[in-house]
DNA sequence: TCGAAAATCTCGATCGTCGAGAGAATAGCG
DNA sequence: CGCTATTCTCTCGACGATCGAGATTTTCGA
C-alpha cells in the first residue's frame, strides 16, 4: 500500500536528519581547528556545565567513550588552544576538573545555541497538538533505535 | 511560556535520536570488526546498489568525504575482509567499480533492514494525518539544520 | 597525434587512539 | 592507626586512519 512507502520515507528522513546534524558539528570543528572528538568533548563539558556540574577527566572519558590515555591527549589538545582549563579538585586530589573558557563557551553557545533557537523558531508554526504528536513519534522511534543499538539480534 | 520548554525538549530529542542512531552503526562496526568510516562506505555502496548504480572509487570518496589516498586504503581494507570487490570498468579503464559481496549485503540488510522494519512497524499506530505532520516537521527541521551546516553565520 | 585532464594508486608523514603500566591519593579493613 | 586495595590521571610506545604530493595509466579534445 501507499502508507508503507510513506513510512519508509520517514525512516529515510530520520537518517538524513542525522547526517545533517552531524555536519553541523563537523562545521564547528572545521571553523575552530578541532576534530570530531574534540567537539563531542566540548559539548559534553558544556552540557555538564549547564547542569551545574564540572566534569572530571574520567567522566569526560565515559561521556565520549575514550580510554584514559586518549582523554589525557584530548584534554591536552583542548587545553593547548585555550578551550579548557585543568583545575585540581580540592576534595579529591587525584581528580582533575575541567572548566571551559569563556571564549569557548561563547563560541559553542553561538553555534549550537543559534541552531537551537532556529529550530524552536521553526516549530512556532505548529500547534501544541501537532507538537505532541511529533514528540510521541520521536520518543517511539528513539526507543526502537535504542533497542537496536543495545540488544543482540 | 510552557510551549517554549516543550520546543526545546523536542530539539533535545532530535539530538538524542541522532546519538542513538549513530550507536546503531557503531554496533554494526563492532560486530564486524570495522571502523566508522568503513560502515559509512558500505552504507553508501549499498544505497547506490539499491538505486541500481555501482559506485566507483572516486564517487565513494565523495560520498564519505575522503581523499583518494584514503579511499584506496579504505577499499583495501574492505576488500581484504571480502566485503567488497574491485571490478575494472570496461567503459573507462581508469575507473574501478565497487561491488559488495553477497555476504556483506546480507549482513547489512539484516542489521539496517531490521531497523527499518521495526521503525515502520512502530509507525503503524499513527494515522496518515499524524504521519503527515511528522513528515512536515522532519523536513522543516532538516531544512533548518542544513542551513546551519552549510551557510556562514 | 599530442598534450591536458581524469581516475586511481604509492609513498612518507602526521595525528588520534589504545594497552600496559607507573605514580599519587583515597578508602576500607583489621 | 597503619597497611593494602582501589581509584584517578598521566607517560610511553605502538598501531591505524587520513592526508598531501607525486607517479601511472587511460581518456578526451584540439
Amino acid at each position: 500500500m501507499d502508507g508503507d512507502v510513506a513510512r519508509q520515507e520517514l525512516a529515510l528522513l530520520l537518517r538524513r536528519l542525522t547526517v545533517e546534524l552531524d555536519a553541523v558539528g563537523q562545521r564547528f570543528a572545521l571553523e575552530h581547528g578541532l576534530n570530531r572528538t574534540d567537539v563531542r568533548a566540548l559539548v559534553a563539558i558544556m552540557d555538564a556545565a549547564r547542569r551545574g556540574e564540572a566534569l572530571t577527566a574520567g567522566r569526560l572519558g565515559e561521556a565520549v567513550e575514550l580510554r584514559s590515555a586518549s582523554v589525557t591527549a584530548l584534554v591536552d589538545r583542548l587545553e593547548k588552544v585555550g578551550h579548557v582549563r585543568r583545575v585540581p579538585d580540592p576534595d579529591d586530589r587525584r581528580r582533575v576538573s575541567l572548566e571551559m573558557s569563556d571564549a569557548a563557551m561563547a563560541a559553542g553557545a553561538e553555534h549550537f545555541g543559534g541552531l537551537q533557537r532556529d529550530l524552536t523558531a521553526a516549530m512556532s508554526s505548529y500547534s501544541d497538538e501537532e507538537l505532541a504528536v511529533v514528540r510521541r513519534f520521536l520518543e517511539d522511534m528513539t526507543a526502537v533505535i535504542v533497542q537496536h543499538a543495545r540488544s543482540d539480534p
